[in-house]
DNA sequence: AGCTACATTATAATTATTCTAAACTATTGA
DNA sequence: TCAATAGTTTAGAATAATTATAATGTAGCT
């Protein structure tokens, strides 16, 4: 059975109609076993290698920012000027490794749950999110 | 005694000339009662409504990178394109406010202390930083 | 098969930031 | 006090990520 058959269901799902591109952007993104971290520059190299036709910029972060207004993918903030998405939509937070540029999962047991004190009249907290920021650790190896 | 010698001296410390402009610049940030959180744009912005002479985007960004590297003044990261600093340089988190785009500081009591259970190897802490994303409860509303 | 609304695309536009190189100025020492 | 110099400022160009545009293409209904 071809795994394609998914994606079409999941892009009719979320109201976007299933094209060539979009079904090669769902297979890159979620035909794999780990969930993982991306920017929109990654997913168009990524999908060109697979592709013999190039897909547009402009293709990919339109399908990227559908996805994420319907959860299923997710933003992540760092301060570099480059915006990473994250295909694990549950809630969990980040270690970023400085120097590799590199982002890391933690999963509920390596942080505890936040507790948030503080409240705001008339809003509500739409997320918490948690940024470890590591870097090597050069002291003891000098 | 005018404000501004503690500039000079502040500026001296970090390595920088006191030049009318980072003294400016100093002026804005460092002048008041409160800390306060703001964009390059920002502070080319009031700057340029208190001084005759403009000041260059380039002078803004040196400066503050450089005050920043001196640990004068704090980034923080949001998905926006924009970078925001933060004069309060003490360990403390933001809400971000969605719908204004207002960042606001929580204090030590608001948000307990994050316990990180996870380690990499060869790796430090640099910084812990929590981000609480709040926008209008509407749900009560309609 | 053909219509129509939605998609894709290349390209231009926009925005934040960094770079560059020429003009300027604070500091130092004569 | 004044000139030399090393660091600064500046306007504008360059870069990079992202968004908008408008012409062309295509999925899905009839």
């Amino acid at each position: 059975m071809p795994k394609n058959c998914n994606f079409i269901e999941k892009l009719r799902e979320v109201g976007l109609r299933p094209t060539k591109q979009r079904i090669k952007i769902c297979e890159v993104l979620y035909n794999r076993e780990k969930t993982f971290h991306f920017t929109v520059n990654d997913l168009v190299k990524m999908i060109s290698e697979q592709m013999s036709q190039k897909i547009s910029l402009a293709t990919v972060y339109n399908t990227v920012h559908a996805f994420e207004k319907k959860g299923y993918l997710k933003e992540i903030s760092i301060d570099s000027q480059k915006t990473y998405f994250d295909t694990n939509t549950s809630a969990h937070h980040h270690f970023f490794d400085e120097d590799t540029h590199e982002l890391i999962d933690c999963d509920g047991s390596d942080i505890d749950k936040i507790n948030i004190r503080k409240t705001i009249t008339g809003k509500k907290i739409n997320s918490i999110e948690v940024l470890v920021r590591i870097a090597s650790d050069n002291q003891n190896q000098k």
